[in-house]
DNA sequence: ACAAAAGTGTTGAGAGTACACCCATGC
DNA sequence: GCATGGGTGTACTCTCAACACTTTTGT
């Protein structure tokens, strides 16, 4: 709000506001992000994050969610989504002054049966560790999106956000793993979840080919507590 | 960018888009915030945080820089600023739709005497733990961008961006202190201070009434190294 | 000589890391 | 009975926190 220049809004030439959303989900056990890809100058053919504008009478984190909705058929308060940067230099877009705020988000493989949803854009998954190159100033916005979850990932128990509502040890190492692209050693990443206190034990079971691994879930107030901590507000 | 909903951004109304810039300095060794007093109806006589339109051809660190330089008459691209928060919420301005990016800013108070700058809105410099009420949505801004100042002092050397060039270890952890608002060990700092390896001795000393401190700098490649961990871009 | 701030080390507890073997099950 | 993934413990290093006295100067 400016104090100094009093008020007049229409005084000023606006731009166009945007949210783009960059959706994670762990499928076949690897970290992807969700892309469409463009039908039309600029950047014609080339991949992208979705996005699109924001409503005047919607709240940044509705048109992200929105936005969510459209391309997964998710329509879900809980699925995690966070506000990331606000990118808006002039020129960014060559056909007029575009500010985005990107968020991301992340969802569970298991629900996105759905998609095809709103319209014809193409849309498909791409590994998170090698996507192709990407229109606007959208590898910034992945860069530092994918930055940002490895490094909450090791403060707070965000991965839950991820995986289906029970899983084994060995599957929520996996998906650690998967996120930050690095192995970790199994019994000091047993050790660390336990003393995190994150995780109950449920009576049940995975039976594989061999010996049945235990199931556990997430603490419901480990979520709370993941919610808390979320940065704003 | 919107994928689906293509292009013709004129179809949408358009809302303000403004930046916001919650200046902090250390004045009198306490963490002091510049607040302006405004004018006019809405919250007419309340305190908020300068700020302004962005500009049609400006990204929104120029803006940001820009309102800065407006504001305390410093317009130095050395001055650490670093994108907080974007916040649009439908009604957070009762006039007209706003959004607004959020900055904030770290000066060195003896750059300040030319104040009284561009305007004649009333602004005044506001202990940051003792803070008026605010206008609009200004209190949550403020809260976050404090708890961002005081995480990003643990993990990177930002201390100096609000000292001068020189300084003594106890003025180090005045610093420390007052942004913290928390009492820290002597020793325990400095060893600290230390190990981090940013500091380097210069060969001068400060003469007060008693024994005289060594005066240090912070070391030119720590200094770049902060800038390297500014989180975007 | 004394007042005032500068400067300096040690110890104990807890966290993180590296590392190798036995266990339960399906076939 | 063997192949496969599930599950477990220990020793070392390093970091962090608590804690009090000596040194140097100005007056």
């Amino acid at each position: 709000m400016s104090e100094e220049h009093e008020y007049d809004a229409s005084r000023y030439e606006r731009p166009s506001v945007t949210v783009d959303v960059v959706i994670f989900s762990l499928r076949g056990s690897e970290l992807q992000v969700l892309l469409v890809q463009r039908k039309h100058w600029p950047y014609q053919g080339m991949w992208a994050i979705p996005g699109g504008f924001v409503h005047m009478d919607e709240s940044l984190e509705t048109a992200a969610r929105r936005e969510l909705a459209e391309e997964t058929g998710i329509d879900d308060p809980n699925i995690y989504l966070e506000q990331l940067y606000t990118l808006g230099d002039p020129g960014r877009d060559p056909r007029t002054r575009v500010i985005t705020v990107a968020y991301f988000a992340l969802v569970v493989s298991d629900l996105l049966h759905l998609q095809a949803s709103s319209d014809a854009a193409a849309a498909g998954w791409w590994p998170a560790y090698h996507l192709p190159p990407l229109a606007f100033d959208h590898a910034d916005i992945l860069q530092y999106a994918m930055r940002r979850l490895r490094y909450k990932l090791e403060y707070t128990a965000l991965a839950f956000q991820l995986l289906p509502e029970t899983f084994t040890l060995t599957e929520l190492q996996d998906a650690y793993e998967h996120i930050l692209n690095e192995r970790l050693d199994k019994r000091n990443f047993r050790r660390k979840m336990m003393a995190a206190d994150v995780l109950s034990e449920t009576s049940f079971v995975r039976g594989g080919d061999h010996r049945p691994a235990r199931l556990y879930r997430f603490r419901p107030d480990a979520v709370a507590e993941v919610k808390a901590r979320r940065l704003f507000p």
